[in-house]
DNA sequence: AGGCACAGAATGAACATTCAGTCGCAACAC
DNA sequence: GTGTTGCGACTGAATGTTCATTCTGTGCCT
């Protein structure tokens, strides 16, 4: 076996991903990680800190194409396009590992704390295009948080709905107009 | 005792609110609705049909307050500032249903009919209320879901937020702004 | 007496975790 | 080259716990 720590890290996630965090037993993770129960614990020390490994593991790649050809020296307008561009297609093309996602951030495993320090990279980065915003007169007057959190609230739940009922939208979602709305939102 | 069954509905609220769908034992739900474990099964067959309940319950309470006052023959920014300003206030005054909600709307024990269904009421209000907007020339020209989920996710985001970190936020975060921020998304 | 609502101990299943044993392999002796 | 020893990785059955659900007995009301 090449890596067996990644092949449980990857079972763990397909796993919960389908089936969803409650009923995802060590058995079954094991089963299609192809090793035995007891191998799990030769990598991780419990089934919390397996779940907290694969939430940092989560977090890393997200961050990561998120910020995929971002340039903070960029106009204001396309760093945001940019930005968000990057996260909603992300999350679009990732749909079990923004179910993951939400699932772990729902669940008492991972804390605040954990949330914000594996989120610190972007949080860094989108304080200060909204910073700049601000400074330009182009945003609104509102906290980074409020103005972060209704971009992030409308994308997350865009790409939560399509996947979960893509029946309701029409063939195509156009990725521009939701931007678009974002935009829109927080512009003064 | 008054009513045993409300009592248990309660009960069950309180006890997932706080402690988490997967963590939320029959035993301590028969404790803290102050019965025998039995006795929740002369009122609901299994625990399933206990959360399914619960759902039943919360939706009808949660589009009770939405359409509090709400009026259609008023004007559409009136309407909508009501509707959404209704919900926004709903969730945020009780947070322990907001939270439950959303591990409800997670969990495979409700499925998406479920969910349509008990929505019926409030999808139609809103939808009528968009379609009139659209009529109008005052919403952008997207389809209805998708100018719901934007506003939807925006709010329900926002209010999640407060919720677990309050902190981050000032001493009071302004309403007006946020329906003003979801109103301006939609619009044209 | 008869029946209804209830309590809480008993039951059995599912699960996380442990552990005794197996396997493969590398180092070493001859 | 061949036999031997030791060791680390691995397996999966066994263990103990937690839980949903059942069941038996009790008390209350009519």
């Amino acid at each position: 076996m090449i890596d067996k720590r990644q092949q449980i890290l990857q079972a763990t996630a397909d796993m919960i991903a389908e089936y969803g965090l409650q009923a995802c037993p060590m058995s079954k993770i094991s089963a299609r990680a192809g090793c035995g129960a007891g191998t799990i614990y030769r990598y991780f020390e419990t089934k919390e800190e397996l779940v907290k490994a694969l939430f940092e593991d989560l977090i890393e790649r997200l961050t990561e194409a998120c910020l995929h050809e971002y340039d903070a020296s960029q106009p204001l307008r396309d760093r945001f396009y940019r930005l968000w561009g990057n996260y909603y297609h992300y999350v679009l093309a990732n749909p079990g590992q923004r179910a993951l996602m939400e699932q772990l951030l729902a669940s008492p495993i991972i804390c605040n704390d954990q949330t914000d320090c594996a989120l610190r990279t972007l949080h860094l980065t989108t304080h200060q295009l909204l910073d700049d915003g601000k400074h330009q007169g182009v945003f609104k007057d509102l906290s980074n948080e409020i103005l972060n959190t209704i971009t992030y609230g409308s994308l997350i739940m865009m790409s939560k709905k399509l996947h979960q009922s893509p029946e309701k939208f029409g063939t195509e979602v156009p990725v521009e107009a939701l931007l678009g709305m974002c935009w829109d939102a927080i512009r003064c």
